[in-house]
DNA sequence: CAATACCTTCTTGCATGGTAGAAATCCTAT
DNA sequence: ATAGGATTTCTACCATGCAAGAAGGTATTG
């Protein structure tokens, strides 16, 4: 019935077999195919994923709360340009919450998510020898991850989800150019971070963590601004 | 009170004037006229409130996200119960991020919000000589809803904002009882903090902060426990 | 009396038609 | 040619109809 309409030029019915649609938006901005300003019709994208306007809609009003698009009542929905302010506004909440999430899991003791950052610490050693930078970014974010699950906070891990969505983390990481000396210096870091929470050492393990975070936010800012020059 | 939703049919147009029908069913939510359980039908409210069944949908939807209602599939949407332990880790994210709003704050140095924080400890302190708790309650409130506007952190403010919403704590202040020596002391902690950030002494500020949140915490879960306890 | 199958009645979920408003475009007049 | 006003065409928004699923009560059967 409706392939009449949208079999020619677009839609190939994506039909979002597990992920909900939600999430496919959501990876598409994320992913930068949709570049900030870009409009988001309701109608476009209900033809596209061959669904009606209605859970479009409420996607696209989640998206807003999540703070990656803007609804303009009876304009339209645009992605939203995110300020340079704004990231390191959310760097700062970033080196926080982690912060929180190391003091907890060294308040914690022997679990078996410390197993798993020895792990991912020692492979991520062996990736800076190799210079294997994709597994390196991989690494990090699984790094991250795991600590802050095994924080035992789930609204902690609520509120830091949300966070890195918003910063688009993974695609900062990604199309940042990673500065020579710093995987080195980030993994060392990774490490010392494990050793004190190792040692059950809590306030040592926070402002470990905090630093880390710090540093590598100017990393990734200073990559920022040399992306934002070129525009 | 207990018939709850609807009166009767006879919709009383309840007409939101200015506030919206979001925060309007959030306000009867954390104000404890809806408790935890009620359900929430659609159609209820949408004729309660005159309007359709769509906009109340996206109301709860969002009241989901924010954690104060859950929906069932196919089911209904019920006021959430907020557990003993996820009132425990909201505290927990509480006393980070007031802690950075405290830290940045200080490094900001001479702002208006300055004064105001002044003169709201002189007024709590007078406030505590008269014995007055229910003047002491907003003052409090004000205290730290200045203190995150004084970070000039927007994201941190939005992820604060948030995190108060689900914890009802307005109504967990107002209605738990007042330990009798507790209200001098968090009032000179409050001084504490303001001496500290006017003194640009961020680390201290942070520190005196986290450790406000935590003492005033403490408070709060003894009472919730006695009132668990009732139940 | 107990257990099970069915049926009624709720619920949310999705699709779609109509509306108001904003913006861009075109048309007219100076 | 340019400025200003009417109009057309988008948009999000809201109301409503319809369908599918979950739950509870009831009747029937062992």
């Amino acid at each position: 019935m409706q392939e009449g309409i949208v079999s020619q030029d677009t839609a190939v019915d994506d039909s979002l077999g597990e992920t909900t649609l939600l999430d496919r938006i959501r990876e598409l901005i994320l992913g930068g195919d949709y570049k900030p300003g870009t409009a988001l019709s309701e109608v476009r994208l209900a033809e596209y994923y061959a669904v009606s306007r209605t859970p479009v809609r409420e996607a696209l009003k989640q998206l807003q709360i999540e703070g990656l698009v803007e609804i303009r009542p009876k304009v339209g929905t645009f992605v939203r340009e995110i300020t340079r302010r704004e990231i390191l506004e959310m760097f700062e909440v970033k080196e926080t919450l982690e912060g929180l999430a190391a003091r907890l899991m060294a308040r914690r003791g022997q679990i078996p998510e410390l197993d798993t950052l020895r792990t991912n610490v020692e492979a991520s050693e062996l990736a800076v020898l190799r210079n294997d930078s994709t597994a390196y970014a991989n690494l990090v974010h699984e790094f991250h991850e795991t600590l802050i699950t095994g924080s035992d906070n789930l609204k902690l891990a609520q509120h830091y989800r949300t966070l890195m969505n918003q910063l688009a983390y993974h695609h900062l990481v990604l199309t940042s150019v990673q500065h020579p000396g710093r995987l080195s210096r980030s993994t060392a870091e990774h490490r010392q971070v494990l050793e004190l929470i190792t040692a059950k050492d809590s306030v040592g393990a926070e402002l470990a963590m905090k630093d880390h975070v710090w540093a590598s936010s100017r990393e990734v800012m200073m990559d920022s601004v040399s992306r934002q020059d070129r525009n």
